[in-house]
DNA sequence: ATGGTGGTCGAACCA
């Protein structure tokens, strides 16, 4: 079963191309962030053609995340728990940012979670040098840490699940092309990364570092400064596997080729292959 | 380089 995430950035100015990737590529699932638009307002008929079965979880403008599947979809859930009460106003009531749906293979089911992350930028800090609660980096760091609870209580189960989706984290500094350039920056600063490492610490196994551990290897380049051009890049959206899916892993690959074609997303698609 | 580019939506916000 292949399995790809691709943060879209519009699903309005990205149809097309994704489309022609879909084609191309032949995943089994797609989990989609960035789609920008109101679920009523996602063009499902073009995937619907193609085979898949769509659900979406969107709002209006911003963020927005949605799963495509060939096979069913079961058990969709939106909304990533423990949003309520959060210090700033958009916790996930109003923040479309993950999805789950359980997918049946040959061999077996796997849970499928997409996220999309908080950037986390500006970062503010107190005096003290602590993120200041209620920004925008402070939600980022909340939102992992409930992510984190999330991953917890799916690992209780002990069966196949991934977390895949545009996590705004640079792991290291070998995860991008100018390292220097993202120390203060809130994808690559000590407390998102430490969070990040919390979460893989649990059990989870990063797909194409296993697979792939190069160095070098992107899939966000920024549209300004001829960034694809230099190959400035840095490796933010990741699939983690529970140990149950690791098993099975058989590939991970990154689809840097769309990013060179006509009106691109600034970020690129990865992809696994499981045996289920 | 208080810009540089792009999406959404029609001014400003987000990345």
């Amino acid at each position: 079963m292949k399995i790809a995430s691709f943060n879209i950035n519009g699903i309005k100015a990205r149809a097309g191309a994704l489309v022609d990737w879909l084609k191309e590529a032949e995943p089994d699932v797609v989990i989609l962030q960035e789609i920008k638009s109101l679920d009523e307002n996602f063009p499902r008929d073009l995937f619907e053609d193609l085979g898949y079965n769509v659900e979406t979880h969107g709002q209006k403008s911003f963020n927005g995340v949605a799963l495509l599947s060939k096979r069913p979809l079961e058990d969709v859930t939106r909304g990533l728990p423990g949003g309520a009460g959060m210090g700033r106003d958009h916790g996930d009531d109003v923040e479309a940012r993950y999805i789950e749906a359980t997918v049946s293979g040959e061999k077996g089911a796997i849970r499928i979670c997409g996220l999309y992350l908080p950037n986390g930028n500006p970062v503010e800090l107190t005096p003290e040098g602590t993120p200041v609660p209620g920004s925008k980096y402070d939600f980022k760091l909340k939102w992992f840490a409930r992510l984190e609870a999330r991953a917890k209580a799916l690992l209780a189960l002990e069966a196949p699940f991934l977390m895949a989706g545009d996590y705004n984290l640079i792991p290291q500094p070998e995860d991008a092309k100018r390292p220097e350039a993202w120390t203060e920056d809130a994808l690559f600063r000590l407390e998102s990364r430490t969070a990040f490492r919390r979460l893989t610490a649990l059990g989870l196994t990063d797909a194409l570092r296993v697979r792939n551990g190069a160095p070098g290897l992107y899939t966000f380049w920024d549209y300004q400064a001829g960034a694809f051009q230099k190959n400035d890049g840095i490796r933010i959206d990741h699939v983690l596997l529970s140990p149950q899916a690791a098993d099975r892993l058989t590939d991970c690959q990154i689809d840097a080729h769309t990013r060179a074609k006509d009106k691109p997303s600034d970020h690129v698609p990865i992809w696994v292959e499981l045996d289920i």
